[in-house]
DNA sequence: AATGTGACACAAT
DNA sequence: TATTGTGCCACAT
Protein backbone atom coordinates (compact mmCIF):
# COMPACT_ATOMS: atom_id res chain seq x y z
CA UNK A 1 0.00 0.00 0.00
CA UNK A 2 0.92 3.65 -0.98
CA UNK A 3 2.46 5.09 2.49
CA UNK A 4 2.41 8.72 1.97
CA UNK A 5 5.28 9.83 1.16
CA UNK A 6 6.56 13.15 2.69
CA UNK A 7 7.17 14.67 -0.76
CA UNK A 8 3.38 14.03 -2.48
CA UNK A 9 0.62 14.51 -0.28
CA UNK A 10 -2.36 16.36 -1.55
CA UNK A 11 -4.01 17.07 2.55
CA UNK A 12 -4.24 20.74 2.66
CA UNK A 13 -3.51 20.57 6.00
CA UNK A 14 -0.24 19.62 5.10
CA UNK A 15 0.40 22.37 2.91
CA UNK A 16 1.31 24.84 6.66
CA UNK A 17 3.46 22.14 7.49
CA UNK A 18 5.14 22.10 3.67
CA UNK A 19 5.61 25.79 3.96
CA UNK A 20 7.26 25.26 7.76
CA UNK A 21 9.52 22.89 6.45
CA UNK A 22 10.96 24.72 3.36
CA UNK A 23 11.09 27.85 5.28
CA UNK A 24 12.90 25.86 7.59
CA UNK A 25 15.41 24.48 5.36
CA UNK A 26 16.24 27.80 4.22
CA UNK A 27 20.12 28.32 5.23
CA UNK A 28 21.00 30.91 6.93
CA UNK A 29 22.79 33.97 5.78
CA UNK A 30 20.32 33.07 3.00
CA UNK A 31 16.60 34.69 1.37
CA UNK A 32 13.84 33.43 -0.51
CA UNK A 33 10.04 34.65 -1.42
CA UNK A 34 7.20 33.60 -0.73
CA UNK A 35 6.44 32.74 -4.52
CA UNK A 36 9.31 30.32 -4.82
CA UNK A 37 7.80 28.72 -1.75
CA UNK A 38 4.34 28.52 -3.48
CA UNK A 39 5.87 27.02 -6.32
CA UNK A 40 7.68 24.58 -4.88
CA UNK A 41 5.01 23.48 -3.34
CA UNK A 42 2.96 23.43 -6.52
CA UNK A 43 0.47 26.54 -5.40
CA UNK A 44 2.02 29.07 -8.16
CA UNK A 45 -0.07 32.23 -7.85
CA UNK A 46 -1.11 31.29 -4.15
CA UNK A 47 2.14 33.29 -2.33
CA UNK A 48 -0.26 34.68 0.02
CA UNK A 49 -1.26 31.61 1.47
CA UNK A 50 2.29 31.42 1.98
CA UNK A 51 2.19 34.53 4.34
CA UNK A 52 -0.66 32.99 6.16
CA UNK A 53 0.74 29.61 7.06
CA UNK A 54 3.71 31.88 8.51
CA UNK A 55 1.80 33.78 10.24
CA UNK A 56 1.17 30.23 12.24
CA UNK A 57 4.42 29.57 12.77
CA UNK A 58 4.81 31.88 15.32
CA UNK A 59 2.71 29.22 17.22
CA UNK A 60 4.30 26.73 16.11
CA UNK A 61 6.45 26.66 19.55
CA UNK A 62 9.24 23.97 19.56
CA UNK A 63 10.34 24.30 15.65
CA UNK A 64 12.36 27.24 15.35
CA UNK A 65 11.18 28.78 11.65
CA UNK A 66 13.16 31.56 10.24
CA UNK A 67 10.35 33.46 8.95
CA UNK A 68 12.27 36.45 9.03
CA UNK A 69 14.08 34.90 5.97
CA UNK A 70 11.36 34.81 3.33
CA UNK A 71 10.70 38.31 1.79
CA UNK A 72 8.50 39.45 -1.06
CA UNK A 73 9.93 38.88 -4.90
CA UNK A 74 10.88 42.08 -4.90
CA UNK A 75 13.40 41.66 -1.65
CA UNK A 76 11.60 43.85 0.71
CA UNK A 77 10.37 42.96 4.28
CA UNK A 78 7.05 43.13 4.19
CA UNK A 79 6.12 41.26 6.78
CA UNK A 80 7.80 42.92 9.33
CA UNK A 81 4.67 44.05 11.00
CA UNK A 82 4.10 40.62 11.98
CA UNK A 83 7.24 40.52 13.94
CA UNK A 84 7.83 41.74 17.64
CA UNK A 85 9.12 44.29 17.55
CA UNK A 86 8.90 44.68 13.26
CA UNK A 87 12.40 45.53 13.82
CA UNK A 88 13.56 42.25 14.96
CA UNK A 89 13.31 40.53 11.39
CA UNK A 90 16.02 43.36 10.04
CA UNK A 91 17.74 42.73 13.31
CA UNK A 92 17.79 39.22 12.55
CA UNK A 93 19.00 39.14 8.96
CA UNK A 94 21.99 41.18 10.06
CA UNK A 95 22.87 39.20 12.48
CA UNK A 96 23.30 36.32 9.66
CA UNK A 97 24.90 38.60 7.45
CA UNK A 98 22.59 40.16 5.36
CA UNK A 99 22.80 44.02 4.53
CA UNK A 100 19.15 45.49 4.69
CA UNK A 101 18.63 48.84 3.22
CA UNK A 102 15.42 50.51 3.36
CA UNK A 103 14.09 47.51 4.42
CA UNK A 104 15.12 45.88 1.41
CA UNK A 105 17.76 42.82 1.26
CA UNK A 106 20.79 44.02 -0.24
CA UNK A 107 21.87 41.97 -3.33
CA UNK A 108 18.81 39.98 -2.75
CA UNK A 109 19.44 38.10 -6.56
CA UNK A 110 22.43 37.20 -4.77
CA UNK A 111 21.62 35.78 -1.30
CA UNK A 112 17.98 34.30 -2.85
CA UNK A 113 18.03 30.82 -2.17
CA UNK A 114 15.19 29.15 -4.68
CA UNK A 115 13.53 26.00 -2.77
CA UNK A 116 12.77 23.98 -6.26
CA UNK A 117 16.62 24.09 -7.06
CA UNK A 118 17.53 22.62 -3.85
CA UNK A 119 14.44 20.35 -3.14
CA UNK A 120 15.06 18.57 -6.87
CA UNK A 121 18.50 17.35 -5.67
CA UNK A 122 15.79 14.84 -3.87
CA UNK A 123 12.99 15.14 -3.91
C1' DA B 1 -23.60 31.81 3.11
C1' DA B 2 -21.52 35.97 1.45
C1' DT B 3 -18.15 39.47 1.78
C1' DG B 4 -13.77 41.44 3.07
C1' DT B 5 -9.02 41.04 4.22
C1' DG B 6 -4.20 39.53 3.62
C1' DA B 7 3.56 38.47 5.37
C1' DC B 8 2.20 38.15 -2.81
C1' DA B 9 2.86 38.00 -7.92
C1' DC B 10 2.04 39.27 -12.57
C1' DA B 11 0.00 41.86 -16.62
C1' DA B 12 -1.58 45.85 -18.28
C1' DT B 13 -1.55 50.87 -18.35
C1' DT C 1 9.66 53.08 -14.11
C1' DA C 2 5.64 53.47 -11.05
C1' DT C 3 0.81 52.57 -10.31
C1' DT C 4 -3.25 50.03 -10.76
C1' DG C 5 -6.07 46.07 -11.39
C1' DT C 6 -6.80 41.14 -11.20
C1' DG C 7 -5.93 36.30 -9.71
C1' DC C 8 -5.00 33.42 -6.16
C1' DC C 9 -6.83 30.61 -1.70
C1' DA C 10 -7.70 30.41 3.25
C1' DC C 11 -9.59 32.51 7.14
C1' DA C 12 -12.45 35.96 10.01
C1' DT C 13 -16.70 38.25 10.65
Amino acid sequence: MMKRVSSINDDKKDFYQRVFEITRLIPKGRVTSYGAIAKALGATGSSRMIGWALNGCSKEHGVPIPAHRVVNRNGVLTGKHHFNPPSSMQKQLEAEGIEIKDDKVVDFEKLFWDPIKELSEDW
